[in-house]
Formats: C-alpha cells, sequence, structure tokens
DNA sequence: TTTAAAACTTACCGCTTGGTAAGTAGATGT
DNA sequence: ACATCTACTTACCAAGCGGTAAGTTTTAAA
C-alpha cells in the first residue's frame, strides 16, 4: 500500500481528529471527509485506535525537529528563538497543538499514549536550555521546568483559542491580538530570563 | 424539584465531562455513576445538551465571583494575588479549567456557547487590572490581553497537566515543581509588569 | 383523606457506533 | 497463463447511543 497514500490519508485525518476529538469523529465520517468507505478506511489503519496512534506518532516525530538557532548561539537569544518558532508554528497549522491539548485532558484514562514519551526529551531539552542562560545556571530542575512550562502555557492556550476569542472580539479584535503577540511573549521570555529564578 | 438534589446531580456530574469530554460520556454512564437510570436522569435535565449547558453555567457564574484583594489595594499587587488565586483554585478542584479549556477546543463546532460570554467580561477585567499598573497606563487593549492571556494560559495549561507530569517525572518530580510554581508564577507576574509593554 | 405534583421505572425506538467476514476488480511479478 | 497481492465493496452484526411514551411509587400540601 503506496506510503503516499498513507500520507495522504494521515493528513487529512488530522484536522477531523483536532477539530472534534477521538470520541467526535467516527471512522464512517472521517472515512467519508477522505473519499472512501468506512471499510475501506479500516482495511487500511486497522482499527480507530491505530488510526489515531499513527497521527499521535506523526506528530511526536515533527516535534523533535524544530530548532531554528545554531547551537553556539547566546543562550537567551537561541530559547526565545526556540519558543517563538514554536508559536509561529501555531499559525501555519494549529492542529498539532489541539490533538496534543486534547491527549493532556484525557491522559487521565488514556494513560501513556505515544505523546507523553516524546514530551519527556522535548522538556528535557528545553530545561537544558534554559539552564544555559546566565542567571538560571544554578536553578534547580523544578525552576526552570516550572518557567519552562508556564511559556508553552502560554504559547499553546493562545494557539487553540483563535475561534473563542474571534467570537469574543470579532476578527479586527483577533487580528490586532495576534499582531501584538510575538513581541509581547518575546518580552515575557526575556523579562523572565533577565532575572534569577 | 429540590434544587439541592438538582445541585448535587450537577456536582457529581462536573467531574465526569471535564475528565471525559462532552462526547466521551454516555447519559446513561453518568446516570450510573449519580446511582439512578438513564430515564432519571433525562427526567431531571431533559437532554444530555441541557444537562452539560447547566454545567457549563455553574462554572461560569461560579467564576464571576472570584477577587480575593480589595479594590484600594496596589495594582501590580491586586492582579498578581487575583492571577494567583486562580492558580490555586485549580489545586482544589481541576474540573472548571479542564471543561473550559475542552469548550476552547470545540468552539469551531460548538459556536458560541455560554463559556465565550462570560470570559468577555472576564478578560476586559483583567484588561482594566493591567492598565491599572504605572507603566501599563498607555498600553493598547491589543497589548494588555496578550499579557493577560499569556499568564492565563501559564496557569491554565499546567493546570490540567497533573497527569501527564506526573507520569513523564513520577510524584516526587511533580511535587516539587508543583511547589516552585507560585512563587515562579509570580515572579513571571512582576518581571512582566515590572517592564514597559 | 384526597389531590396533585415530583421522582422515578419499565419498555421501547430508530439510528449510529466500531468491527468482522467474505468476496471481487485490477495491477504486478514469474 | 497463473498466482499473488493490494485495494477495495457489499453485507452484516451486536452493542451502545440519545430520546420518547406510559405507567407507578413517593412526597407533601389543602
Amino acid at each position: 500500500m503506496a506510503q503516499d497514500t498513507r500520507e495522504r490519508l494521515l493528513d487529512q485525518a488530522e484536522p477531523l481528529f483536532a477539530e472534534r476529538g477521538f470520541y467526535g469523529v467516527s471512522i464512517a465520517a472521517i472515512a467519508n471527509e477522505l473519499g472512501l468507505t468506512k471499510q475501506a478506511l479500516l482495511h487500511h489503519f486497522g482499527s480507530k485506535e491505530k488510526l489515531y496512534g499513527e497521527v499521535l506518532k506523526r506528530i511526536s516525530t515533527r516535534f523533535e525537529t524544530i530548532d531554528p538557532t545554531p547551537v553556539d548561539a547566546d543562550p537567551t537569544q537561541r530559547l526565545t528563538a526556540f519558543l517563538l518558532a514554536l508559536h509561529m508554528q501555531n499559525a501555519t497549522s494549529t492542529n498539532a497543538t489541539r490533538i496534543l491539548m486534547r491527549e493532556l485532558l484525557d491522559n487521565k484514562r488514556r494513560a501513556d499514549t505515544a505523546g507523553t514519551w516524546y514530551l519527556k526529551t522535548f522538556l528535557e531539552g528545553l530545561i537544558a536550555k534554559v539552564k544555559a542562560v546566565p542567571n538560571w545556571t544554578d536553578a534547580s530542575d523544578a525552576e526552570a521546568l516550572a518557567l519552562v512550562y508556564q511559556l508553552l502555557g502560554a504559547i499553546n492556550y493562545f494557539g487553540i483559542s483563535e475561534p473563542t476569542l474571534t467570537g469574543i472580539f470579532g476578527n479586527q479584535g483577533y487580528e490586532a491580538l495576534n499582531a501584538a503577540f510575538p513581541s509581547q511573549l518575546e518580552q515575557l521570555i526575556r523579562a523572565r530570563l533577565g532575572q534569577r529564578p
């Protein structure tokens, strides 16, 4: 079965899971959107869980390859660039952020899915990046992680809020906010990294 | 129909919607957990949508009454106290945060549910609180909102991540993080409010 | 003590769900 | 030419879904 077709199907299934969640879409609905029958879809992926699992795995691996700046750059600069890149990725597509946020919410039941493990290395990498900043070299792991998590939260929470914020403040209001966001984020990062923990 | 019973049922339904989402729980499952039959539950609330709507409404009204500090306090202090109170509320119960986060994710389809409207006044109140801070008096609405949203993101994202973080870093790891979080959050707020926008 | 409303139960209903079983058309390799 | 494999289709299934209809018990005010 052509790898391209498989990838194409996963490309199309991803936004459906992102928008409606695992329990919110049926395999029949997905198949319909993809232009084939439910049984054809099951033929390709075996089960709904497996299909979803592959969508999740793709996202995980995709996340492992974000690092826009050279290793020898200034640590503060490097962390800032990395987090801004993370935010900018949401402008392209919020599917990954939405799906991972849903995993976070469902993790009490679904226990340890693919998402958790990639997150470990991802977070540990970020902790290391924080500790490379002069002011933060002797921060505890918990302190560094708290900062990291606050910044990730700022980015990802905003990432999933576009529909709601547009609903509240209108298109213009949201656009103004979206335009102001990156520089405000940069300021937030600089402000905190400039302080001691 | 006794108001107390109604409230009790909503109290018990809330965590189920929080943990499994609207599409993830059936009315039969809820009824079972509440110790009555599906039909008895439907008798009380009419439909699943209406039951969920009432859960949502309760959360909205509950949010409108958080303001721990007197109006005449120092603006910076006041905003900090408010946001810390918001974080501390998650320690008591994450149900509200989880449900509202799910609403954020589903808002593309569910359009304008109860959650959106309460959020408007809530966010506008926070914008006003930011603009009361000396450095921020002449910030634009978009700038103030960007900051507010970043801080809310930091708080709420952490609020829903306990199961995942415990899974990654273990109970001890999570406890250390949870202990470090409030003071780190306070530092983050102070750092940013101390700067100009 | 009667009356009426509230709080249920039992019995359904049509529809959707995820999944299985068995067969088939068309390409590909030998 | 034959066999194999991929990519499907048609037909079906039991279980679960949200919801309706109608009857029964419980509670409590007149």
